[in-house]
DNA sequence: CGCTTTGCATGATGATCATCATCGTAAAAA
DNA sequence: TTTTTACGATGATGATCATCATGCAAAGCG
């Protein structure tokens, strides 16, 4: 090998990052190859030596990003009372911050929408990545049966809901009113 | 006018129709001027005489899908007794037939993901739409305070995520999964 | 120090994209 | 019947897309 024999697994690594990243702020089909290579420096050419196809990137980067965001969660979520858990994931969740950088933030909320459309690769891991988010969320419920009563799916569909609808609509107002209403939703009702 | 005076509105119309329902099915980016057009058995030339760019396409079809549902919806309704137009309506959300079927479905739910990067007009459009949405769900609570306790802001989150995640998993159990729990919190809780 | 290996660059392919300028033609108006 | 008018077809523009074939140059191995 030219390189040192880790070198081509890095640049690998570094291309599933920055997609990872532009695909969730800019969308997948919005993010061309070239142009993501040539972010780090490097042109087309090399990438289909990395990956069989744009397709194979997608699932990596679908993958990339909700180890990240698992990986993180559980640090912080660890340094806090095991009663207090629910609270900080869905503060954090559900806030203006998180609203405004899709790029470093929920894949589901962000791809969710393309998922749909996309072929089974990519899906899958998708699919596990959602998974992966449900058993965090049951794993942090206070007491039986979860947030206010609600079960990990439906918790998931409602934050995922309403940072998806907080983004999209274009009265900050009514923004901050989906994050707002959702939180409240989600903490235990009772003081 | 060489045709009837009707006639350039009713193409606009189709345009609009045609629109609506592929964007929703194929996501906005993935659809072509050209071969929108095609479908109506036009050339891509005279789409500029309708609209002064695709944006201005994507906020009209944005409107035109809401309003259809709307209108849609409002029918089903207006033939059911109050107290029964909750669950009438989370009942048909969360079936798998709307599952199954974007291009005629919530456009909330299929396009709400990349409205967040559109321009404003679009955006626009869609915030309205969302707003008639809400409006709609606040009307049809059976009484106080909403559907199972939810403001319709969170109703309509949980519903627009349970849809939108049911779409992109690719596991058919945790699909279904989404919908179900997603509509037993929407119902009222006691028999 | 030369050989082999291979990651990446270069460039080509053919397709599609949004947008616009031009023009024929068919229908309405006269 | 003749004139007018504008819808929509044709074709060009320049950009970008995913993908692949070829070739260089550098790094590890002998």
């Amino acid at each position: 090998m030219r390189y040192h024999s880790r070198h081509k697994a890095e640049v690998r690594q570094q291309i599933i990052r920055m997609a990872s990243y532009r695909f969730r702020s800019e969308g997948m089909d919005a993010v061309g190859i070239a142009n993501l290579m040539s972010d780090l420096g490097l042109t087309h050419g090399g990438f289909y030596s990395h990956f069989r196809d744009k397709e194979a990137l997608v699932a990596a980067a679908c993958r990339h990003g909700f180890d990240e965001l698992q990986q993180r969660l559980a640090e912080v979520l660890a340094a806090v009372p095991p009663d207090e858990r629910l609270a900080t994931l869905v503060e954090h969740y559900l806030s203006p911050a998180h609203r405004d950088r899709p790029d470093d933030g929920c894949v589901a909320a962000a791809l969710g929408g393309e998922m749909a459309r996309r072929d089974q690769p990519s899906r899958q891991a998708f699919t596990a990545g959602v998974e992966a988010q449900l058993a965090l969320l049951a794993h942090c419920q206070p007491q039986r049966g979860g947030c206010g009563g609600m079960t990990a799916s439906v918790a998931l569909a409602l934050m995922v809901g309403a940072l998806l609808l907080s983004r999209a609509v274009s009265d900050p107002e009514l923004s901050l009113r989906f994050l707002e209403e959702a939180k409240r939703a989600l903490m235990p009702p009772a003081d």
